[in-house]
RNA sequence: GGACGGGUGGGUGAGUGGUUAAAACCAGCAGACUGUAAAUCUGCCGCUCCUUGCGGGCUACGAAGGUUCGAAUCCUUCCCCGUCCA
């Protein structure tokens, strides 16, 4: 790398920084940005995934997505494999200490995970790196000498500090009343005089804290240690762990990397982070259609944070649209279709992202079949249209293919079907449409 | 080791012997409406059988036993979780 592909700093800085929450600290960020330019040395940034899910969705592309813009301006990018720091799991959040993964899984969703980071990084680019590989030769004493960090300092972290203070909390209750009969006297009548208040429930909370977990942000932050890192990114919730890495790296007499915080993206529901659990998600190797469907049922003022996070759409041009859609001269639903056929472009490709566009208008807008259905084959006969249903996984039971019927979701060959006990009569060389609700549809193929 | 408290359907969470397949809310599904959504309204929301009915059967409230005509609700043992004291 020269110096002559480095971009002026203040050009580096836009670009980098469009859709972060924060840097920390911004003044370093440019100052290491100006020294890189100088010396001609790209910086070294730094991004660490769990290989935990082995299917990345859009959420995870926000950070992966900043990694691949300082590629762009001609930095290093490290996409890190905490395979090692995976056997403990980031407290964060879930609060769930994970099972440890055997190698092989972690070898298995590495290799997946990295298939889908490659759509996005330029992997001739890109250095790929696993934490095993010196965390998992650090000695006992090794060990001790990272852990020579001020407890006090480590609970401040947002997540063991609820959890400390909801321990403490059902502590205080429990001694307020003398009597264990007193107690749940108390409580009972608490939720009688405040029914629509949060109810205290101290009893049922889960709050412990494991010795691990302490392990997990410096290790993370160890790993700085060991790659050098100029920058690391992360989400916002992450931002314990990176801060965590400045003071290791300075304990261990290298200059302190720069934090870079991505916001969280809101899933499907508009409400809630995206994530595979709580199945608002778009998965990045979805089909283009199902992305594209997908897409168009958020709630339309999420359309602004997806161009932000989502896409490589300036800034600009996104305050621009936005600005026509309140101006009433774009109609949201068309800024959306845009948003979709932008991310399912840049996925699949622009044909797909047509024929996706294509067949949402078809199926939505004109309530059609839409062109390419699934075929399932049947042996030419007669059915109970339930059994079909159920078969052919339309319904997941019986009983909620009737539930269907009865609501008059059941479609088959164009006409509603209102009866339960309907039976289809296929013959050999049929192909009927079959219909559930608003956009499921198969085509049975009698043979 | 000791003292308390808790484990209910996808989630939160009512329910202390019988009209409870289990309130309520959320999520989910379907229908209406619509510019895709959202919002709103309506219905559904364990499985299964049929004569599709405020119908029958089965399964279900951490696990296993027990008491009872009858238990998510009472008893016993066990497992798991949380807090406090050591």
């Amino acid at each position: 790398m020269t110096q002559a592909n480095f971009r002026p700093v203040e050009e580096q800085l836009a670009y980098l920084k469009k859709g972060v929450a924060e840097v920390v600290p911004e003044a370093e960020l440019r100052a290491k940005l100006e020294k890189s330019l100088k010396t001609g040395k790209p910086l070294r940034v730094k991004l660490g995934v769990d290989p935990t899910a082995p299917d990345i969705h859009l959420g995870h592309t926000v950070v992966i997505r900043k990694l691949k813009h300082f590629q762009e301006m001609g930095h290093t990018a490290i996409f890190l494999i905490g395979d090692f720091t995976a056997m403990i799991g980031d407290p964060t959040g879930q609060s769930e200490t994970r099972p440890p993964l055997s190698g092989e899984q972690v070898k298995a969703n590495a290799e997946t995970y990295l298939e889908q980071v490659f759509k996005i990084l330029d992997p001739q680019k890109t250095q790929v790196k696993y934490n095993s590989k010196w965390l998992g030769k650090l000695t006992p004493q090794d060990i001790i000498k990272l852990s020579a960090y001020p407890l006090a300092r480590m609970l401040e972290r947002e997540d063991f500090r609820s959890r400390l203070a909801a321990a403490q909390e059902s502590a205080r209750i429990q001694s307020v009343f003398q009597s264990p009969e007193e107690y749940t006297t108390q409580l009972t009548r608490q939720s009688f005089s405040m029914p629509s208040a949060k109810k205290v429930s101290p009893l049922k909370r889960q709050a412990s804290i494991s010795m691990h977990e302490l392990l997990y942000p410096l290790f993370q932050a160890y790993d700085s240690v060991a790659l050098e890192a100029d920058v690391e990114l992360g989400a916002t919730e992450q931002k314990f762990n990176l801060l965590m890495g400045r003071e290791i790296q300075r304990e261990y007499g290298q200059e302190s990397q720069v934090c870079m915080m991505m916001p969280i993206l809101v899933g499907l529901d508009g409400q809630r982070k995206m994530s595979k659990s709580l199945g608002n998600y778009v998965g990045i190797t979805e089909a283009p259609g199902e992305m594209f469907g997908k897409l168009m049922s958020i709630p339309d003022e999420l359309m602004w944070s997806y161009w932000e996070l989502a896409t490589d759409s300036p800034a600009e041009a996104i305050r621009d649209r936005k600005n026509a859609v309140e101006a009433g001269l774009i109609r949201p639903m068309d800024e959306k279709i845009h948003l979709a056929s932008t991310i399912v472009e840049d996925f699949h490709g622009a044909a797909a992202a047509r024929s996706a566009f294509a067949n949402f208008q078809r199926v939505f807008q004109f309530r059609q079949a839409p062109e390419e259905l699934k075929k399932i084959s049947l042996a030419a006969g007669q059915y109970p249209l339930l059994e079909v249903l159920k078969q052919t996984k339309m319904a997941s039971s019986r009983s909620d293919a009737e539930r269907l019927i009865k609501q008059g979701a059941v479609e088959l060959d164009g006409g509603v079907v209102k009866d339960v006990k309907h039976v289809v009569n296929l013959l050999k060389g049929n192909a009927w449409v079959l219909r559930v609700g608003k956009k499921k549809f198969i085509e049975l193929v009698g043979t």
